[in-house]
DNA sequence: CAAGTGTCCATTGTTGACAATCTGCAATGG
DNA sequence: CCATTGCAGATTGTCAACAATGGACACTTG
């Protein structure tokens, strides 16, 4: 991993662990998880495992019962995974729309280090580092709007999609899907950055 | 109120309270929540405020700051707005379409009797029932699809569009938009059903 | 006087003990 | 034999005490 990011609190950390098994199918839909077991594994108390479960929780990665505990979710089915396309498709080109006049030297150049990231995971074809910068590139954008509510609105949506699912049969078309974003971003093309992003989205 | 839902849990019972004193605006964007008075008001401990808070985070009408608390969420801003219309009516008008085929004459005597929740609620110009019945008819509507995670999609989407917010000049309206999307059904006619749901949110 | 530092207090974060609830299975009775 | 009841263990729900954090304000120091 290139980056080690900074996390405020404790249930933070360990919600960033669990999504990143989960992300990973290290955890499957239908797994249950127990507080107690997490609490000794990360050596704390069942509190912030449960504000961790929140979270996720919040995010559709996991799915709570009262007095039954928490699983993993399972995948959108078939039916409603092109509504999840949809509404991620309608929140990004939103945002990519809407800023575009507005992009930085430094934005362009941190999204490039993303995408080296992205090469780099397709390269060594590690799937979880993938996984992790496709995502981290897209929050990106995402985050470079001035409303910070559309994070937490887009958040849920994207994290559906990115659940045990890999569409590519040539993992490098992930770089070259994102490397074509930013290409379009950077020649100033508007429609073509957001054609690119739609592809990229599904 | 007509109704009386049943809350499995005292978060739930909690956050309920504060969804609705939310909606009503008796709490106004940028109020901050305390966790002791709010304990102490309820007579539990913080660990079911704390839980509510989690909950009603997630749904998008509170935010949270670490070690800071939490605050009534502020309004979507202008230029976001028209954003979640469109996720709404996304969701929204595909749930309708999927389903239509599938509607039964329980759903339908269901929903007529939340229209009837809301024509009392407009004539007796209670904007806060109006509002909780407008949310529960189109919450009846996300949940007659066998998709249960759809609900968790929408609502904070929902949420957002419902917050200290008033389009119409005559609360009538609203009655009238509801029963024009309920006859449309009835008269099975899915175009017109769907035409009358995206008339009505906005 | 301005910038930085220290202290106090309100508030949230964390913990471990105890209570309530659910699940599976064995005992019971028709 | 089958349905129902009643445990026992596992697990989550709630609570109250204690720790850590952040903000306000007075205090030093140049």
């Amino acid at each position: 991993m290139s980056t080690s990011e900074i996390y405020r609190t404790l249930p933070e950390q360990i919600a960033a662990r669990l999504r990143q098994e989960v992300l990973s199918s290290k955890l499957k839909p239908g797994d249950p998880l127990r507080e107690v077991d997490l609490s000794e594994r990360f050596g704390v108390s069942r509190g912030p495992v449960r504000e961790a479960f929140r979270q996720l929780t919040q995010q559709g990665l996991l799915v709570l019962e009262p007095n039954k505990g928490v699983r993993v979710a399972e995948n959108p089915s078939v039916e409603v995974r092109p509504l999840v396309v949809r509404l991620r498709r309608t929140i990004e080109t939103f945002v990519l729309e809407s800023i575009f006049e507005r992009i930085t030297e430094d934005d362009v150049s941190y999204w490039e280090d993303i995408l080296t990231d992205i090469k780099a995971a397709c390269e060594s074809n590690d799937v979880d580092a993938l996984t992790e910068h496709d995502l981290r590139f897209h929050q990106a954008i995402i985050r470079s709007h001035d409303d910070k509510d559309l994070f937490a609105l887009w958040q849920p949506i994207a994290m559906r999609m990115m659940m045990h699912y890999n569409r590519l049969d040539d993992i490098m078309d992930s770089y070259r899907e994102h490397k074509c974003i930013l290409d379009a971003i950077r020649a100033g093309d508007r429609a073509a950055a957001v054609r690119a992003l739609e592809t990229n989205i599904q």
